[in-house]
DNA sequence: TCTATCGTTGACATACGTGTCAAGGTCCAG
DNA sequence: CTGGACCTTGACACGTATGTCAACGATAGA
């Protein structure tokens, strides 16, 4: 397919398909004419380029773990040398610690929506009680 | 304490903490002098931030989400509007999809590591089976 | 054939987080 | 009093992910 099907199809535009390729995340070949032609699986691919991007990766550590990514598994020995085996573990933990810390405070926002849901949905007279401590009110 | 000593308690610079005074994350109050005097709590809160910087929050919603992380946990109504509140409710969904994203793609790093770690440990005779399919090797 | 739509490259622009530097004020130790 | 460590503000610079625009080529439908 051609690169504005792709980009719709994927959610993005065109741009950032050409800058993605810039930054060696996607090759697509080249039609007689110069066109860019994307394979199907290329869909899922940028997506996935997208929420890692979105995560607060950056291209040049996407880059990286794309190729780790292949399914079904296909081992690059090209890709796998001991240092870059090295990064990829601490990248792991780096995005261990995202995960954590995102799921912490998105609770934390999930607990605050509850309580003030709580407190508009029903009036006044209802305990609140399910808090670690009661919630003082702050202008 | 003085903006030294917090960047280096919250393993940043003094530059970036004028920058999140900037963008309104945080607000030591002065000394006579004008040296900004920060809070004990703001250790953890610069902890925070940075954490969610890192998983790819922009500073304008970390500056809205930050009043929901009190604990013990209180309410600012003045912030509770109910668009206010929207964003919350789909910032959080935009996190719970980083999470998925980051998590899935770990897990996937992981299991390409433990492949590699896994051929290069036993030279090659093990059968090296719990895999989908049969790792094809890539120049 | 004309025109609209899509593609190409290249350049410039912007937002954001961050680094760095200059010019100067404060404060403490020697 | 002086030197060094620390603080202030302000400015400029950079990398990265994006938007946007110009100038041009390709393609397909009226």
């Amino acid at each position: 397919m051609r690169i504005g099907e792709l980009a719709r199809r994927a959610e993005t535009t065109p741009r950032l398909l050409r800058y993605y390729e810039q930054q060696g995340l996607i090759t697509p070949h080249r039609e007689a004419n110069g066109y860019r032609e994307y394979d199907e699986y290329l869909v899922d691919r940028v997506l996935q380029i997208r929420g890692l991007l979105d995560a607060g990766l950056p291209t040049r550590i996407i880059k990286q773990i794309l190729p780790c990514l292949d399914t079904p598994r296909t081992i690059h020995f090209a890709d796998a040398t001991p240092d870059m085996l090295d990064t990829l573990e601490s990248e792991t933990d780096r995005m261990t610690r995202r995960i954590q810390c995102l799921t912490r405070n998105r609770d934390a926002i999930r607990e605050y929506l509850d309580v003030v849901r709580g407190l508009s949905d029903q009036p006044t007279d209802r305990p609140t009680e399910p808090l670690t401590s009661r919630p003082e009110v702050a202008a």
